[in-house]
DNA sequence: GTGCTGACACAGG
DNA sequence: ACCTGTGCCAGCA
């Protein structure tokens, strides 16, 4: 079939194929450990962190969103608060409990890329 | 086509 | 710890 569409075009209320990766890489992430927005780019190959940024931000509400933060720990804007919540439930590795909140990138980073 | 904006990343100050 | 500038990619007016 001949399909030349340059957008993906989606229906609305549907999420776009780039999404659906996005969210099923979030769901994958293990409790307890984070992955940054550029990591799940990188890991799916395509689209970059402001891609993902945008992905989290319409559609991540169903998924883990806590597990994706940024390169350097702090987690999603407007969602400190929450973040910190889940991060003392998992027991996620902290480098500051208090404001700004900031994961163990190092300990925390999952998967874990090399040793 | 052009320009602004955004749940980013990185280097400087 | 915070702000600024630059690079990057895609959505939208």
């Amino acid at each position: 079939m001949t399909a030349p569409r340059s957008s993906p075009r989606v229906a609305p209320g549907e999420l776009p194929e780039f999404a659906s990766l996005v969210l099923d890489v979030v769901d994958s992430i293990p409790p307890g450990r984070v992955m940054s927005y550029g990591d799940v780019a990188e890991y799916l190959g395509q689209g970059g962190p402001r891609q993902v940024g945008r992905v989290m931000s319409q559609w991540g509400g169903g998924v883990t969103w806590w597990r994706v933060i940024h390169s350097d720990g702090t987690p999603a804007p407007g969602h400190e608060r929450a973040a910190l919540a889940q991060y003392q439930r998992e027991n996620t590795p902290l480098r500051s409990a208090r404001s700004p909140v900031r994961v163990d990138m190092r300990r925390a980073r999952w998967p874990d890329a090399a040793g």
